[in-house]
DNA sequence: ACCTCATATCGAAAAACATCTATATGATAA
DNA sequence: TTATCATATAGATGTTTTTCGATATGAGGT
């Protein structure tokens, strides 16, 4: 539990916290789409396509798949379900200490 | 699908992209905490915590309960269902459109 | 009424982030 | 090998977010 596992964390839920990422992510619900696609629905130039791409990449929520030129994205199925575990795992109350909690007076 | 729906639900992971906030969900794991509680354990001072405590509220994800002087926090139950049943419907492969798939050449 | 303590708000500074233009890389096609 | 196209990187800029110190608010206690 040191400083780390908590900035891993949040580099998941910073994945989806800008909006253009979130349309992104929709887009690829219905299947692999390549860039090229993707920039053309989204009113954003290549590059920023390029830097929300590598932010979703580096999230372990979606994959590339390189084919010559181009390069088409994925929902990665194993981080999506290792991100909504982790949310799960993050909200879910255990109140065990119900005895130890602590005094504020 | 406007512009706000987005928003709206960039705003649940903003909540979650900060790694004191993270802290501050997992003490709240084991049931209600004082704010002073989170603040001695915490490294910050007490209007940033101030702030945090507004933006996880905002979320949804976290309740308060005031008490005199003090204010409590807990897990929303209801409002991080909402966050994991979107972060679940977010990340769901439908791949229905294997043949309207669309041509890059 | 006054003092004290817990929390909230204000306003400023610093850090992180999204975005752009320009340019580099790397692959295919001529 | 040169030109073209898709994507990545670099560097600059504006915006948003985190953080702080100072101060306001609001509830008890004396």
């Amino acid at each position: 539990m040191n400083h780390g596992y908590y900035a891993e964390n949040a580099k998941v839920f910073k994945a989806l916290c800008d909006e253009n990422r979130l349309m992104i992510l929709e887009m690829l619900q219905s299947g692999e789409k390549c860039a090229c696609i993707l920039l053309e629905k989204l009113v954003i130039t290549q590059p920023t396509l390029s830097h929300h791409m590598k932010v979703l990449l580096k999230s372990g929520i979606v994959t590339p798949r390189k084919e010559g030129k181009w390069t088409h994205y994925s929902i990665n199925e194993s981080g999506s379900r290792y991100a909504v575990e982790l949310l799960e795992r993050l909200t879910k109350v255990t109140a065990s200490d119900v005895t130890e909690q602590e005094e504020c007076k």
